[in-house]
DNA sequence: AGCGCTGACTCAGAAACTTCGCA
DNA sequence: CTGCGAAGTTTCTGAGTCAGCGC
């Protein structure tokens, strides 16, 4: 161990010690957003210098049989690797999506003649992923160690671009890999392959007086050399197999300097918006009754940005998931019910639900009223305007001024709100401190619509939950019996949580003491436990849908955390986690009275 | 001048992997 | 202590937004 760590550093001392690592802290800088004249011109550096990509390793024929029609049969390499990715799609749920099924049955009749899904038995090929599978699982440590070597000598190859004298982490230096492709939701294109990328497909990016990377994949050779300073992207490439301008980049990482300006600007930004909120909402209301129907249309639809969080919705091609934003919202996407209420369902970005049911203002139901009238449910709602116009419109209120601004304007404010709610907090421990926060980051997820499926896991580990509280209670109770004993004796029972497991988790042990003190203490204890149990159980519930990290990493100003941290004595570390803490480095000296 | 298309960047949840906490 | 499941974190790559450009 000892000898490897030291090559590590001397690797990283080779790789890096020629290089001034970060000079200073932009966010020092009295102005870091304008201090540098080349910016306002668009450009984004003066030398930029990399290592190039990692290129995933080539497919490895197997030579395991197809069970089809029945029979063991033998495969062609490309059938085999088309069958192989197929296999890594079993047991999940794209196995049995339609689409799914049907493309890849389309895409392995190119290789092979009249096949049939449901005549191909794939069992042994995915027993052998299975094996293949507990094999890296169980490697010696020995050869885990020297993976990890080699995984962190890669890192320091690739993982750093060398910027004006600074080094900058590279996000994602490894392409992807050839595989089915998985799109979200009800994607046309599911099923298909997504095919290998070679280096003759790529455009590398780089400083004209920088070494070009060596292409290390034998024989091949980078598509084309670009000089582009106006771009952040050190690689860039078009996978075409899924869609004609599916444009792919190697970027910096979130750490990078360019990305955590941008991220700064956009919570400033978002400050700008608030400050001006009031005016824009009167401007935006005044539009709800105008005389244009496009006009109305415009207020109405920004009102919905504002007050519901709603991304705005760009128009989407016939060959990807039929999802819809504000702007692209059909009539059948809507309700109007009474009260002025409305009732919002339809599939967001990435196929999410928007179920919600909200009374608006009545101006709004009154104008969604009027939208709706003569239309077929497959009709836009604003048929009148674009996502353009929109913005146009958004652009007149305010410099800089988007749909998407509103989302972190709300989603920040909201936090910010939540927190303020919390006082002073005095008196109250660590933990409970945190579920405050937690608390008010999940207002702002749900306020984003930001989701996660419930785990296939979740019914089961409820239920075990439950099993375990009642087994509690009795005890709670059978130890109170045993208290009323003059004197009583000492015992074990063991009781069997979940029917037919042997693991040590699924056996519940009743200790019955021997001393009444003891009785007592075993009394209190186990009500504490209960009680935390029980608590771990309803946050569980609560949150079994909803995703609060999106939140976290993309909406909210990292400052309103830090203050809150600062004010109420929270190690930060409760809050963010190391890479959050990386990405928010620029706010982590916010003063604890930073307010949004 | 207006509109459609291209390009570059941010945002998204699932899966994979790692660490934690408990019996 | 130690091994396990759960919780937390990171990786992966797909899906949006929106500016800018050319016709």
């Amino acid at each position: 161990m000892g000898d490897k760590k030291i090559k590590i550093d001397e690797y990283k001392e080779i790789r890096l010690g020629g290089f001034q690592a970060r000079s200073h802290n932009w966010w020092e800088e009295a102005n870091p957003e304008e201090s540098e004249e080349e910016e306002q011109q668009g450009q984004e550096w003066r030398y930029l210098e990399h290592h190039g990509v990692l290129f995933p390793p080539f497919y490895k024929r197997h030579n395991v049989g197809l069970i089809y029609n029945g029979k063991l049969i033998t495969l062609t390499e490309e059938q085999e690797e088309l069958c192989t990715y197929w296999a890594q799609s079993i047991g999940s749920p794209y196995e049995n999506k339609e689409i799914y099924r049907k493309n890849f049955e389309s895409l392995m009749q190119t290789k092979f003649e009249g096949f049939q899904l449901d005549k191909a038995d794939f069992t042994k090929i995915k027993e052998y992923l299975e094996q293949q599978r507990l094999l890296r699982l169980n490697k010696s440590d020995e050869q885990k160690k020297q993976e990890k070597l080699e995984r962190d000598q890669r890192e320091l190859f690739y993982g750093y671009a060398l910027v004006d004298g600074c080094l900058e982490r590279v996000g994602n230096y490894t392409l992807e890999q050839p595989t089915l492709f998985k799109g979200r939701g009800e994607h046309p294109k599911a099923g298909l392959l997504k095919a290998r990328i070679f280096p003759e497909e790529l455009t590398v990016n780089l400083s004209t007086q920088a070494p070009v990377p060596q292409c290390k994949l034998p024989g091949h050779s980078w598509g084309k050399i670009v000089h582009r300073n106006d771009v952040t992207w050190l690689f860039s490439y078009v996978d075409s197999s899924i869609r004609k301008d599916n444009h792919k980049y190697v970027q910096f990482a979130a750490t990078s300097r360019f990305k955590q300006m941008n991220d700064k600007r956009k919570y400033e930004k978002a400050r700008r918006l608030k400050n001006q909120i009031d005016q824009i909402r009167e401007n935006y209301t005044k539009k709800l009754q105008s005389d244009s129907i496009k006009e109305r249309q415009l207020g109405t639809a920004t009102y919905l940005i504002d007050k519901l969080a709603l991304r705005v919705g760009n128009e989407k091609d016939e060959d990807e998931a039929d999802t819809v934003g504000c702007c692209s919202l059909r009539v059948e996407h809507i309700k109007l019910k009474e009260d002025d209420v409305v009732a919002f369902d339809f599939l967001g970005k990435d196929s999410m639900r928007y179920n919600n049911e909200v009374k608006l203002a009545h101006q709004i139901w009154k104008n969604l009223k009027l939208f709706i009238k003569g239309k077929q449910p497959e009709d836009n709602l604003f048929s009148d305007i674009s996502v353009d116009d929109l913005n146009d419109f958004l652009k007149k209120q305010m410099e800089g001024l988007t749909a998407k601004v509103f989302r972190t304007y709300n989603a920040s404010f909201t936090l910010q709100q939540q927190l303020d709610l919390g006082g002073k907090l005095d008196g109250h421990s660590v933990q409970q401190k945190v579920d405050f926060y937690d608390n008010a980051n999940k207002q702002v997820a749900i306020l984003c619509n930001h989701q996660k499926t419930i785990s296939k896991q979740f019914e089961l580990t409820k239920k075990k939950i439950n099993t375990k509280l009642e087994c509690m209670k009795t005890y709670i109770q059978e130890l109170e019996q045993h208290y009323k004993k003059k004197n009583p004796n000492e015992y074990e029972e063991e009781v069997q949580l979940e029917e037919g497991s042997q693991k040590k988790n699924s056996i519940f042990i009743k200790k019955f003491p021997g001393q009444h003190d003891k009785i007592k203490q075993t009394i209190q204890k186990t009500q504490e436990k209960y009680q935390k149990e029980l608590k771990g159980l309803e946050k569980k519930e609560e949150n079994k849908e909803i995703a609060l990290g999106t939140s976290k990493t993309n909406y909210n100003d990292p400052r309103i955390s830090v203050a809150f941290c600062k004010v109420h004595d929270v190690p930060i570390e409760r809050v963010f986690s190391k890479t959050l803490r990386n990405k928010f480095i620029w706010a982590m000296a916010t003063d604890s009275n930073w307010k949004f």
